[in-house]
DNA sequence: AAAAATCTAAAGTCTACACAAATTGAGTGC
DNA sequence: GCACTCAATTTGTGTAGACTTTAGATTTTT
């Protein structure tokens, strides 16, 4: 486990550190000893608890306060860390071969609530991208895509019958602030046949809207097949 | 910005490289110069580069692997990080009055699909808690959650007439494993008539398993009222 | 050729020390 | 009692240097 016989390494610290938390010992709002002291205490230096520290108090589980010193977080685990893969990785994860198929792509004006969602200047034109993510003959999701014609000019001549939109934008648009929100929606008449639901099923979506250094790019609805769950462990 | 007018921070070379990364200068795959070559470009120590480039790779913008040197990745954007908020916090935070009532607190024991998800030994008892969330009066969520007793034996004990079970378990377990997951679930009868919505309506729902030291203690699912989305920026 | 052994470049980590920044808490003056 | 100042404490960050570990590349062996 350890490097060497001898020292003691920052990975150590955080697991004896956690396993103090998690037994109880240091219950939340204890005050932690001070960074010297522990050093000592692991026979280390301060830079290696310093580290340790830190560690744990960006994954929650500590709050640090210069002068106040270190106490056990009373509401630990507010964060939750997703790994958001991409489709195909997903599906091959799970075993399943991975297909895409183009439903639409056409160029036309942003629909009014796109425009109010984007901030776009009215009759602002995106391309509406449409299509299936399967996993074998299974569908596995449906994307619903708007790309603005103005942040990506190269969008016009793109051809997304053989790469999916999600993949293209990654390799064209070099970097992005992203919004992302997980919601539950309603399976209308097309997405049911899409996704292969009753209509009026609920369809756990997602909606991730893209900006390039303050211009909208692009808004992302996804539609996951029945029973999708996305999970995380803490 | 800079604490004094000389020194370059780990900050600041994040700022830069991240800066590079967006303009596209440094295009996904592409490979960085390695830390010592960054540190002699910023005029600074390897160690300062190397927190710099390591926090990066943490946050899903680099990919680093020992000899092979620091790459940009290549699917940027793999991690979500959602700050789960405690309900009364996140009522509060939109400017509404938190309001807990319990529904029902019994003993029994685990139904099966309740034992399969949770590895118990059939016949194990639980504490079936279900309880509601208000945002003034408006239902904000409706959580049903099952505790099990052998992990928690003063659950039976508690009363969860003022304080929520969350809430307690927090106070009461020291610490825990937790597997979150996210999904949307059809609105039965009985859901309906406690979140006001019509049956057959889409529910986002929050699934948490908690262990102590890998034995379950809890499962809570927490329904949320008709339009909820869980979001986040990167 | 293919497989195994060796070399080596790069990141990973630790030590030891120094100074910076924040904030608490005590002391001071009014 | 209240506001203000200031020193002490604790975390935050940087420098300089060494050793460790991983894994890509090269060479040797089969």
């Amino acid at each position: 486990m350890t490097q060497n016989t001898e020292t003691t390494s920052y990975k150590d610290i955080k697991q004896t550190v956690l396993g103090r938390i998690r037994s109880g010992e240091w219950r939340p709002d204890t005050l932690l000893p001070n960074e010297e002291d522990l050093a000592v205490e692991f026979s280390c230096t301060r830079t290696t608890v310093n580290r340790a520290l830190r560690e744990l108090a960006e994954e929650g589980f500590l709050e640090r306060r210069r002068k106040a010193g270190t106490r056990v977080s009373s509401a630990p685990q507010r964060q939750a860390r997703f790994t958001i893969p991409l489709v195909r990785d997903e599906v091959e994860a799970m075993g399943g071969t991975y297909r895409y198929a183009l439903v639409s792509a056409l160029a036309e004006t942003a629909p009014e609530w796109l425009a109010a969602r984007l901030a776009l200047t009215p009759g602002q034109r995106v391309v509406h991208v449409r299509c299936m993510h399967y996993s074998g003959n299974t569908p596995f999701q449906f994307e619903d895509r708007w790309i603005v014609i103005d942040s990506v000019p190269q969008v016009e001549q793109a051809d997304f019958s053989a790469i999916g939109p999600n993949e293209w934008l990654v390799q064209t648009v070099p970097f992005t602030n992203v919004e992302l929100s997980f919601l539950a929606s309603r399976a209308d008449a097309t997405l049911a046949g899409f996704l292969d639901v009753t209509e009026g099923e609920p369809v756990f979506t997602a909606e991730r809207i893209t900006w390039l250094q303050g211009q909208p790019v692009t808004l992302a609805k996804m539609y996951f097949a029945a029973g999708y769950r996305m999970t995380t462990r803490l």
